[in-house]
DNA sequence: TTGCCTTAAACTGCATGCAGGTTACCGGCG
DNA sequence: CGCCGGTAACCTGCATGCAGTTTAAGGCAA
């Protein structure tokens, strides 16, 4: 692990997004103790930024921190990924609604040309990670379209535990099938109709929410 | 401002607590700049504990702390208030409508009962305090009885961010309506009618979104 | 007076030392 | 062989010193 300097004044911020990153990216796995001594040796800082970063992830719900103890990597039971796919649906089925009669015309465009280029192409070797960049992509845009920076922010949080805990291989059957669902969901914004754009978005997240729980391991 | 050490293990928590109640109840005003030197001093501990505070309030929007500068609790404009009240009325809204399939008999009628004393002595003291309490109380229970863990955190963090900038004052006559509305949800939920709870719950919010845009004075 | 510039005081972020509390290893006992 | 207890290493939370930045006060010019 190495530390990422973006332009970041904070020392301690600089940490947070290297750590938030490894979490992400499964570089720090669920259940993985981490003492704040270990981290700073590794990042080349003292503990106190890794510290302010540890707590700042703990209020992100990606840390567990009790007092005292080395910092856990949040693990997740089943119920959890179930709430957390509740409360996607709930905002970002809002999203989709509102996003309707908001999303500009060049945002559709070019989600649509994403799409497109996964569909003509389902045999690249980087398909799933472009897969992945498209879903970014998709559920980011709908978040920012609907106008409200509160509800985008909080639709990114809960897609940033959803990824920290996105360990299982999802197949690509799996991905195919979130296409379609993809693809109705930009039929009805396109249709600028609200009403089947909550409902596609919530059918989408619904199919992800049982895949998930079906297939979850500890 | 006086620490106020619960039973909390880490002092830092006790700092958090203190400063948030102290946003929550006023003494620390919207836009004012507070130094942790300043701070530290006050609450007889050292700027560690009050840094760490810091942080974990900005990282709930009750505090602007851009680096190498002084803390600043958060002021609002306009959208801002009509923002929250939209994130309300999405996750509030959306509590109702699972609360009126779920919420036990007890609780409501606890809220009942509440509701009950408060419209019986309208004249009381301290009528508005109590008022604050059973309306409390109202959302907290609607909220938790949703059964989503999540959803009743964030609904408390943005009932938390609407209480830091009710500084305006409520007529008692405002409160009068807000009272009725909160006897129509009640109903609502009493006839486990998951619909017009949840159009009662907006119905509620947006009545009240409509009073602080309105009476939004910087 | 008003505006600007200089400069000293004040403040934040980070490193580090210390005082507890926690963890883990290891030997002894059952 | 497993379990327990003691002890030593480790770790966290807080205090404090330092370096670099921000803030504000005072003086000078217009």
């Amino acid at each position: 692990m190495r530390l990422r300097v973006k332009s970041d004044i904070r020392l301690s911020d600089a940490v947070y997004e290297t750590l938030l990153e490894a979490i992400l990216r499964g570089r720090l796995a669920t259940g993985e103790v981490v003492s704040e001594v270990a981290l700073a040796q590794k990042l080349q800082v003292s503990r106190t930024p890794v510290h302010d970063a540890l707590r700042q992830l703990a209020k992100d719900g990606l840390v567990r921190q009790e007092a005292n103890r080395r910092a856990v990597i949040a693990s997740f039971t089943a119920e959890d990924i179930y709430d957390i796919f509740e409360m996607r649906k709930i905002l970002e089925g809002e999203a989709a609604r509102r996003a309707a009669t908001r999303i500009g015309p060049q945002v559709l465009a070019e989600l649509r040309r994403m799409m497109g280029d996964l569909k003509a192409d389902p045999e690249a070797p980087n398909w799933i990670t472009r897969w992945a960049d498209f879903d970014d992509a998709f559920h980011s845009a709908i978040a920012a379209a609907a106008g409200s920076p509160r509800l985008a922010q909080d639709i990114s949080r809960y897609r940033m535990l959803h990824r920290g805990i996105n360990k299982l291989s999802t197949t690509v059957e799996a991905l195919q099938q979130a296409m379609a669902e993809h693809e109705a969901i930009l039929e009805a914004l396109d249709a600028r109709n609200a009403k089947a754009s909550h409902a596609a978005m919530i059918n989408h997240l619904q199919g992800w929410q049982a895949y998930f729980v079906r297939h979850f391991r500890k």
